[in-house]
DNA sequence: CTGATAAGTGAGCAC
DNA sequence: GTGCTCACTTATCAG
C-alpha cells in the first residue's frame, strides 16, 4: 500500500557532516549513500585489509544509516495508515448521506402511494356501495368497504 | 479529548540510571521527578549558590526531561488520534449497515403496498366498468387509474 | 521560555 | 543480519 522509502536519506551525507564533525578515518572516501546501498559481501571485500576496530566502527555506521532509513520509513508508514483511515472514513460518511437521502426518496414516494392508495379506497368503497354487487376475487381490501369508509380519517363523503 | 500525560515519565530515575551511568553531580539529591515537576521559581532558589557551570548543566537536565514527557504525551495523542478515528470509522460502518437494513425494509414495504394498490385497481377497473358512472369527486388520483399503472411501477432501479 | 513535533539514535524483538 | 517500532534526544518552530 504504501512505497518504501529504505535508504533514501532525508539528509545527504554532506548537509549532517555540517552539523555532526566526523571523524574523519582512512573509510572517508565511503559516503553515507555509498555504505548504507552496499551489499554485506562488498563491504568485506572492503573491510580486508583494516583494523578490527575500524571496522567494527564501519559496521556499526552502517547499521545506523539502516536505522535512520527504517525509521524514516517507519513514520511514512504511519502516516500513510492515518491518511487511509481518514479516506475510508469519508467513503463511510458519503455513503451514509447517499442512504440517508434514499432513504428519504423512498419514504416519500411510500408516503405518496399510501394517499394514492386510500384514494383509491374511496373510490373503490363508493363505487361498490353504488354496484352493490361486489366482486369477492381481492384479498387486498380485507377489511369491508363500510369500515374501511368509517375508520379512514377523511371521510370526504362522508 | 485526550488527557494529559504530562510529566509521568515511562522510567523512573532508578531504572534510567542503571542504563545511563549519569556522572552524579552536587545536585544528585533532586530526582528527575522533582526536578521536572519544579516551579522555575523553586529552581532559581536552589541554583543561589552554585558555579555558572552547574546551574546551566541543571537547567539543560531540566529541558530534556520536559521534553521526554512531552515526547510521551505526543505519542499518546497520536495513539487516541487513531484510535479516535477507528472508532468514528467503526460507528459510521455500523450507520451504513443500519440504513442499507432500513433501505430494505422500506423498499419492501413500498413493494408490497404497490402490489395491493395494483390489486385494489384491477378492483377499482371491474367496477367502474360495471357502473358506468364514475364519480368525479376525486383529486389524488390525477391521472387515469390506467396510466397510473403503468407508469408507476419502479421509479427507484432506473 | 514552554510545548509540540519531525528527524535521528539506540535498544529490543521477530524473522 | 535485517527490518520495525518504542522511548528518548535533539533541533526547530509557534505562541
Amino acid at each position: 500500500m504504501s512505497k518504501k522509502i529504505f535508504m533514501s536519506l532525508v539528509k545527504s551525507e554532506t548537509e549532517r557532516a555540517n552539523r555532526v564533525p566526523v571523524v574523519v578515518s582512512h573509510n572517508s572516501q565511503l559516503s553515507d549513500d555509498e555504505l548504507v546501498a552496499m551489499t554485506v559481501k562488498e563491504l568485506n571485500r572492503i573491510l580486508k585489509g583494516m583494523p578490527r576496530e575500524e571496522v567494527v566502527k564501519l559496521k556499526q555506521r552502517r547499521r545506523t544509516l539502516k536505522n535512520r532509513g527504517y525509521a524514516a520509513n517507519c513514520r511514512e508508514k504511519r502516516l500513510s495508515q492515518k491518511e487511509e483511515l481518514e479516506y475510508e472514513k469519508d467513503h463511510l460518511r458519503a455513503e451514509v448521506h447517499r442512504l440517508r437521502r434514499e432513504n428519504e426518496g423512498v419514504k416519500t414516494e411510500l408516503g405518496s402511494l399510501k394517499d394514492k392508495y386510500d384514494a383509491l379506497q374511496r373510490f373503490a368503497d363508493a363505487n361498490r356501495i353504488k354496484v352493490l354487487t361486489p366482486p369477492l376475487m381481492f384479498s387486498p381490501p380485507h377489511r369491508h368497504h363500510m369500515d374501511a369508509m368509517m375508520v379512514k380519517s377523511e371521510p370526504s363523503q362522508a
